[in-house]
DNA sequence: CGCAATTCAGTTGTGCACAACTTAATGACG
DNA sequence: CGTCATTAAGTTGTGCACAACTGAATTGCG
């Protein structure tokens, strides 16, 4: 293991070292190597827990996205797309044809709301509803799955939502000038 | 908040409650809830952290995925289209197309391998170690909109992998019967 | 009222993820 | 040697994510 670095491939970073964003002292080359690791491991872990609900979720005829718009039903029932894609962090792009998929399914009904002819609301029908209590066994599978205990999980949980926040910050600030 | 069920969702989950997987004396009616909190968690942050890379990443022309394919050929030059699957957890159906856009891009080159004809071996061009120089700044940025500390990051990296290595493993015993 | 700006859902186009399949090369075995 | 299982890469089809855009409804303001 840790094979090296192949004969041309070192690249001599100039020593440039911004003193306010560097946490400890890393040496510049070692960056690209740790952060490898890092964003491997978050992409990875993501679609190791989208497998695991792909395989739970398909008896129950749903995706991971679609059963997260489920989720959002059955707490608060009848949502305009609008809400669901603020639960869910997700644009009408995304959320069109996926709504358009589970309606096919037979499991949510949209209707223009009469108040606002702009906004379409979302509920589930009765095959929706009752899709809950299939759905009831999902998440305790999936903490099996884990092998993380209650408490891990509400910790990683906050990390997680900590690490979301400030990237979302980060995005907005890095947008369009700002630096 | 807390805005409760809207009226006819109750949905009564029958009260079995297996003792050997829970770890908390939790009411089946919270998993949902709960269950509901942290995928949310982990899905929003995987994209999040997509986002940021993505506006980092776009002035070098890359994806973030075609970014980690990158990092491997950064790391360890020519490597065969089977390792780079190994490496980042990707099969051909998603390696193909990917890397012959960073191909079409200039970044990278394929070349059947003589010794064994299936095989595929891909490199970076010139250019596409050239480009490495550029990446090189890109992880301390990453960094700084995380606003973890390094200790943080490293140990989160190990929550996550231990993670996908549980999660794996589970997603292996569902598959075929195993029950 | 009349018109511009905003809001909301939907569409289009690109790219990733993955299942299922195809094709070609290799290796094992009789 | 010939046959068959295996392996590697690629292709096809479905679905998600997101940017950019369209079009209709609403709101704000003069």
């Amino acid at each position: 293991m840790t094979p090296g670095y192949p004969e041309g491939m070192t690249t001599e970073v100039p020593p440039s070292a911004p003193p306010d964003t560097a946490p400890d002292a890393v040496p510049e080359e070692d960056w690209l190597h740790l952060e490898h690791q890092i964003c491997f491991s978050l992409h990875a872990a993501s679609r190791a827990f989208n497998g695991v609900y792909r395989v739970l979720l398909k008896e129950l005829g749903l995706t991971y996205p679609q059963y997260l718009v489920m989720l959002v039903l059955w707490e608060h029932g009848r949502t305009p797309v609008k809400r669901l894609g603020e639960h869910l962090r997700l644009d009408s792009g995304t959320l069109s044809p996926l709504l358009k998929r589970l309606e096919a399914a037979g499991l949510v009904r949209r209707e223009r709301s009469t108040r606002d002819e702009r906004s379409v609301e979302v509920l589930p029908t009765g095959q929706g509803v009752a899709l809950r209590e299939r759905a009831a066994l999902v998440p305790r599978r999936i903490m099996a799955a884990t092998g993380f205990t209650l408490e891990e999980i509400v910790d990683l949980r906050s990390r997680l939502d900590r690490l979301t926040g400030a990237l979302d910050a980060a995005a907005l600030e890095e947008a369009p000038d700002c630096g």
